[in-house]
DNA sequence: GTGACTGTACATAAAGTGAA
DNA sequence: TTCACTTTATGTACAGTCAC
């Protein structure tokens, strides 16, 4: 996946309101950005950090510019929330999606459940149906990578639903899209939110699908255009427990 | 006064729904 | 079929309320 239109790289300031953020532009003046990315964003940035932000001229839009990524000593890292959905769409759709290829019909946002939840991805596995739910990843705590970075409740009624799903004979995979290459393994931020981690334990045993997808993001200038692109590296090994373990 | 808890605001994208 | 409006999802920060 790549961008290659109207990227500018400033510097980062301030986040406040939720979703508000403060950009420094290289001409000194400094804009407000959206952040879609509603976590804590802990280890993603601190205030003078660059800041990849794209200029959108949508006359319905409050905000004309959007924040990408940041980059964190000489790592870039996602923090945009809506790409990892359409990353792993496409590598779906590309059949290059680390163990998750061959699966057909693929639709987005579908409905399922009891609880009125949204599934990212849906398709359909030889015969069975599988719900792919896909989580933006970017906590790093010394070569760990972690999630959640805050108590998701949402998740933990995500991992109950995709159990459901199992049960009725479907398969659940959850994909943690991690947006930086500078980490070496994944786990689950037991210490952060417990409750998710007992269920994603749970979930495991009950027979869903884990994929740590590391993806490195790759800044670039061309004839003094910049152009982002994502590129998939790996799955990383997963560890059920914290760096303090 | 303090801590715990609850409700709300915040901006955007995408899907769903209903009217024309 | 198209368009406009509504709903859902995201999680932190802050204001207000309540109990102790």
């Amino acid at each position: 996946m790549i961008i290659t239109n109207d990227l500018l790289i400033g510097k980062i300031l301030k986040r406040y309101k939720r979703f508000l953020v403060d950009i420094e532009l290289p001409n000194g003046k400094t804009v407000i950005a959206h952040s879609t990315n509603t976590g804590s964003m802990t280890s993603c940035w601190e205030p003078g950090d660059p800041a990849l932000i794209k200029f959108i001229d949508d006359p319905k839009r409050k905000l004309k510019y959007t924040l990408l990524a940041c980059k964190r000593g000489p790592t870039w890292v996602g923090v945009d929330t809506s790409s990892p959905h359409k990353l792993v769409l496409e590598l779906l759709k590309s059949g290059k999606c680390f163990g998750l290829n061959g699966i057909k019909e693929l639709r987005s946002e579908v409905k399922y459940g009891s609880e009125s939840s949204r599934i990212d991805i849906w398709g359909k596995h030889q015969k069975k149906e599988i719900f792919i739910e896909i989580k933006n990843t970017t906590l790093k705590r010394g070569p760990w990578v972690s999630f959640p970075d805050a108590v998701t409740e949402r998740g933990t009624k995500h991992l109950r639903e995709l159990q459901k799903m199992i049960k009725k004979g479907h398969r659940a995979a959850l994909v943690f899209l991690i947006q930086r290459n500078d980490v070496t393994y994944f786990d689950v931020a037991r210490d952060i939110d417990p409750t998710y981690a007992q269920e994603l334990a749970k979930a495991i045993k009950n027979g869903l699908e884990i994929y740590p997808i590391c993806v490195e993001l790759k800044v670039s200038k061309t004839k003094g255009r910049i152009i982002l692109k994502w590129n998939p590296k790996k799955i990383l090994p997963f560890k059920m427990m914290t760096p303090k373990d």
